[in-house]
DNA sequence: AGCTGTTACTATAGCGCTCAAGTAGCGGCG
DNA sequence: CGCCGCTACTTGAGCGCTATAGTAACAGCT
């Protein structure tokens, strides 16, 4: 990268397609000695390796993936498959920010993410087993966990490295990262009951998500911990949905004090449907999230939200499969017992990391928090 | 050691890869002969292939991408190179449902998507160069198109099959698809217009970007052409921007009596700020929005849009890569002479073909528009 | 019978790279 | 002095597939 590319504007590259031979018939070597020293091994002396790979910049030679996989080596492809619905990817905040994160570490050790979008779980599942057959991939994210997920089974069959986003708790042999979701759900809580709410609902997204079902454990057991009352109203993940949950709320008597939303979608579609009723946020009942977005930032009252910066996410979960795709190299192919199977070595293979969620007090349930919007940050 | 070869099929697990020779063995042929019989070319007698074909069905096995790279075979790959930063992707309803039509379509041909996000315009370049010097990809989208963008001849320079999704015009050599902005823009300016609106305001997302160029003049010229007054009011493109943009009209004597936003997330916090100056929406003022999505639909008043149907944006940007990278194979090399650089053939290589925008009249333009939304259509 | 043409294959090279095994050269050491 | 061990390479064999000749078998035609 040092060098501009496309260098002097030779040809513009039409030429024929410039290999390690021509490497090493210009550095008077093999062309076995031009691969140790563009990979950096050992087996060739400094001075050579130098000369090699001044050679290799000024002919402007990029490796070839296809050979490299061919011959063995990894791949330099991590992918992750989505079985959901389009509007989902494109209306949650959370996505976008923690593929970033994802992109962000990858790229940086020159991964590429491969993705794919699929119907159904039994096609992700599928999508695995080919990419894997095929060598497309060096390894896998799987998102979305759900609770008894079959994808964890297929991909521990399957034996290759993945790293399963979601938790806590152990998914078979595989290794996960996850945000504490019962520390968020007690942020919020308490949050609230500090703020002297006692009528608390949560208005959930649909339990067979993990996170979901976390979620709801720990809102239930949090409520009766601090003597609260607290209710759940099931809905799908869609704004749509989460507006039906909140007019249905609306007819309890009594109605709760203040709502909680798995997502800031859900949180700004209850928020339109309390305003237009009357209800005054936060005065008569406080709104808060799970997530985070600028939308829910600029919304008027802001929606207080559990930050779990969704990039640093991201980053976790690449950095953390790269190194289960290293670890998979040293001992070669993981055999077929189970044991070993998420690619890490025998028991530590489970091993799980978390992401510490924070929470953003705003106006959406502390009327006094900072109401300046209108008067940005910005702008000096 | 048990050989758990966890599958009913044979060798699906640890064992040895399947090739077509093995296939070719079992068979009776050679291995160039199963080479012509699973990839559906003439050569094989219908008996042949079939047994062939069987046979590859019961080992199981499945094409090596790298060795089939490695021979000159199509990577059956396509790339996007996304240059903003990951809140913009991930608060954009646009793009998960662009990127879903796109899977939709490649995946049908068994292409993949490759995606890299990148910090600029340079690195994009360089991502494409390297992609292409690498033969990852059979061809690349290129989205978020500028004015003068220095994509366009980097493409050109490089000599592969590229899409520009953006125009309408010619874009170098290049073919493109694209959403008719200044259809899009006429739609809603006459709508406010037949609504007896005289003052319009547009808040623009930031000018640099084609289509919002192509709206800037497609909306001072139809706000010319029918005789009303019309501002522009450049912003980003972000939530917090848009609050500043139309707390800055408000100021305006007099102010508009309706605003067109760029966005569904720079309208919803638009109209945020409008509600909460105590303006009526849309009796004082009447917004509308470029792009439609759930949030906008589930607001109250629901935001009158374009829907631009990013879905099909996505197929329609899929299906013509995918025909422009079947011309490329055709033609064998395109040599670098620049008329032929897009890959299709000569002349007509930059035809162009565009997707219908059309409006969605609701609440916040017209107070009369089915306000029902807590009882929503969902449901019964 | 001899020639041209098909069809249905086979044989043989690679594609660009990696890797295990081999070798040349050289200093050190008993 | 002969052997060891080490470094710095070279050799050669693939990885799994595609592609381009080439060939055998057989038909059609004059």
């Amino acid at each position: 990268m040092s060098t501009r590319n496309s260098s002097p504007a030779p040809g513009s590259g039409r030429g024929q397609r410039v290999t390690i031979a021509d490497i090493a018939r210009r550095a008077g070597v093999t062309s076995a000695a031009v691969s140790l020293a563009v990979n950096g091994r050992p087996g060739v002396s400094a001075a050579t390796r130098e000369r090699i790979m001044d050679i290799a910049r000024e002919l402007d030679w990029e490796p070839s993936p296809a050979a490299r996989a061919l011959a063995g080596a990894p791949v330099l492809t991590v992918g992750m498959v989505l079985a959901r619905p389009a509007e989902v990817l494109g209306n949650e905040a959370f996505f976008g920010a923690f593929t970033a994160g994802l992109q962000e570490v990858l790229s940086a050790q020159d991964y590429s993410l491969q993705m794919k979008m699929v119907e159904s779980p039994e096609a992700e599942i599928e999508t695995y087993r080919r990419w894997f057959a095929q060598r497309r991939v060096d390894g896998v994210v799987m998102v979305d966990l759900r609770v008894d997920d079959p994808r964890i089974p297929a991909l521990e069959e399957i034996g290759q490295p993945a790293l399963v986003v979601g938790g806590p708790g152990h998914h078979g042999s595989l290794p996960s990262v996850y945000v504490d979701d019962a520390q968020a759900t007690n942020l919020l809580v308490d949050h609230l009951a500090s703020r002297g709410h006692s009528r608390i609902a949560r208005v959930a997204g649909t339990a067979e998500f993990f996170h979901t079902a976390q979620r709801d454990r720990a809102f239930l057991g949090r409520c009766t911990e601090l003597g609260i009352e607290g209710s759940l109203q099931d809905a799908g993940y869609g704004a749509q949905d989460a507006a039906v949950a909140t007019a249905e709320l609306l007819t309890a008597t009594p109605p709760p004090t203040a709502i909680i939303f798995d997502s800031d979608e859900m949180a700004l579609a209850g928020t339109h449907v309390l305003l237009e009723s009357g209800v005054q946020v936060p005065e008569q009942i406080a709104v808060a999230s799970y997530e985070d977005s600028a939308l829910a930032r600029t919304h008027r009252p802001a929606i207080t939200a559990i930050g779990r910066s969704a990039i640093e996410y991201g980053r976790l979960a690449a950095t953390r499969l790269l190194e289960i795709i290293a670890a998979s190299r040293k001992r070669p192919q993981g055999d077929a017992t189970a044991t070993t199977a998420g690619g890490a070595p025998g028991s530590e293979a489970a091993e799980v990391r978390a992401i510490e969620p924070v929470l953003l007090v705003r106006g959406s349930t502390d009327p006094d928090a900072e109401p300046a919007l209108s008067t940005p940050p910005i702008r000096g």
